[in-house]
Order: structure tokens, then C-alpha cells, then sequence
DNA sequence: GTACACTATATGCCGTGGAATATACATTGA
DNA sequence: TCAATGTATATTCCACGGCATATAGTGTAC
């Protein structure tokens, strides 16, 4: 029985969930298409990217928990439109060192800030400061947890 | 100062919550193919129409803010798969009233299990009960502002 | 009642991701 | 060294969603 309402109770936890986590989503592609001709996913891309120079393919899948053919991809595209690069791994001839460019250094300088704006308009307005919190430190505790048990990870 | 310092949390987490929904959805998917031959997603609808039978396309894809064309044709693969069927709306001969086949039913109640028990299984292992509550409070009180200002609801 | 605007859904084209496979390279062990 | 195995990435095929458009039906003003 109380087996039972917990169960259902996750049910709507994961349902709420999926349902922000995809409006969030489209609502920041939308402004960060129309103020840079970038949707969420390649923001999160360039970000990662910047903060990580000289990070491999494998390493952009693993964060983001998708596929390496489809971050193969991605990178690709980020490529061909000249906001990162491929540089030879000395190391490891298998792999490439990616990088942003100038270009994409300075993309992704300008997109944060509509990035963090949207996002504090969005999440700033509806929850308090002690509620943001506990929903700060639910998520990263989770995530980490997932991320340890390699929960959820795309076969290849 | 304490702007940005509010601003950089805040992208940690929409970060965090990207990556818990997407292992969870991927997980749960994971499970649901092998055990009962859908995926996520498919499980949703087939949830939405047993506890909304009568329902039309129009309403899946509000509550999912995802397209109307995408939602017909994840209809149509539900009813060539024959787990929903659409009525002829008597009200309005524009649109379809739909509903769970019986196997369709039966579907889901069987999916049901494999669902929340999974969900259990993930989440319960790793937050204790407050931090369980708080989540789902501060989810459900976001989603109730998401929806209720059509944030990120998709064109068409 | 009829033209006009509006709404609900379906369809076509395109881009993107998943899964399987191919290819190149690295590592191990004899 | 060389064969065998493992690893990193690229590529291919397929399914799905977004967006634009087409089609059919509804409602309204006159």
C-alpha cells in the first residue's frame, strides 16, 4: 500500500520531470536560435567544448549520455560550420583532440549570456530560493548516482 | 555578483536535469523494449489514453509539448500496432476520439509494473524521502507555471 | 446560405539520433 | 615481430520529430 503510493508517486516525479526538462529545452532553443542560429544541444556542445579543450568524442558522449555515431556527428556539423576543430591526438591516432575556434569561442561567449538569461527568467520567476535549492541538490545527488551506475548509458 | 553567482547555478541545473531525464528515459526504455517490445515514449501515450479515453491528437500534444503532425503519427504506429484505435468524434468530424484496443490495455497494465517498479528501483536507491518530496514538489509547482504560460510549446 | 476566417488533423521533406557495422589504430602476449 | 584482441571513431541504415503545407470541417458575419 504505501509501496503502492510511492510507486505512483514516482510515476508523476518522472512524468513532471520529462515534461520541464522538454519545455525548458524548447523554449531556450528558441531564443537561442533566433539570437544565434543555435539550438539547445549545440549550445550544450560549444560548452562543453570550452570548458574541456582537447577533449574526445568519447568524451562529449559520455557527458551527455548519447550515442558516439551521433556525437561523431554533432561534431561534424560543428565543424563544417567553424566553431570547433579537429586536432591530431599525438597520443592516439584513433582519435582527434577537439577544440572550439576563435569563432566558436566567441559564439558561445555571446550565447551564454541569453543562455543564463532565459534560464533565470524561466526558473526564477515560478520557484523560491529554498525550493530552487532542494531541487539543486535533489538533481546533482541523482545525477551523480546515475552517472556512477552508468545508468541509462547508450550502447555505442 | 550574487546575479551571476544565481545564474551559473542555474545552468548546473538545467544541466543536471537534462542528464537525470535523459539516463532515466534511456534506462526505463532499456527495460520496456525488452521486456514488452515498446520504448518510453510509446509508454506514455499509451498512459495518457487509458486515463484520458476519448482524448484527441490535439491533447496528446499539449501534454507532451511535442508537435501535432508527430503526435498523429505516433498514433498511427500505436494503431497499426494495434493497441489504440481512433472513433469517429460525433461532435466534430475533424478530429478522432481515441482510445486503448483491449491488447492495448492490457499492454499497459502489464508495462505499468516494469515502469514503476524500475522507477523505484532508480531513484529510490539514491534520494531519501525529503529530498524525494522536495523534488517532486518543486517539479510538479514548475511544470504547473511551464504549462501554465505555454512555455516551449512547439509550433504545430 | 455563402464567403471567409479559423481549427484539427494528416502528410511530405528534412535533420537528427540509435544501433549495427566498418576501419584504423593500439595493446597484449607469445 | 606478429597474431589476436580490444578500442576510438566514422559511416550506414532506419525510425522519429519539427516544421511547413495540404485537406477537410467548423463557425461567423453579413
Amino acid at each position: 500500500m504505501s509501496g503502492d503510493r510511492a510507486a505512483a508517486g514516482f510515476s508523476g516525479l518522472f512524468a513532471d520531470l520529462v515534461r520541464c526538462e522538454t519545455r525548458l529545452y524548447n523554449a531556450l532553443g528558441d531564443r537561442l536560435r533566433e539570437r544565434h542560429g543555435i539550438v539547445t544541444s549545440q549550445y550544450e556542445f560549444l560548452s562543453y567544448l570550452r570548458d574541456h579543450p582537447g577533449c574526445r568524442v568519447a568524451d562529449l558522449a559520455a557527458e551527455f549520455a548519447i550515442g558516439v555515431g551521433a556525437t561523431s556527428k554533432g561534431v561534424d556539423r560543428l565543424e563544417k560550420l567553424g566553431w570547433a576543430a579537429r586536432r591530431p591526438n599525438p597520443a592516439d591516432r584513433r582519435s582527434s583532440l577537439l577544440a572550439l575556434t576563435d569563432d566558436g569561442a566567441r559564439l558561445v561567449a555571446e550565447a551564454e549570456r541569453t543562455f543564463t538569461d532565459g534560464l533565470a527568467e524561466l526558473l526564477g520567476g515560478t520557484l523560491d530560493d529554498p525550493a530552487l535549492t532542494a531541487l539543486a541538490r535533489a538533481l546533482a545527488t541523482l545525477r551523480t548516482a546515475l552517472e556512477r551506475d552508468r545508468v541509462g548509458t547508450p550502447t555505442g
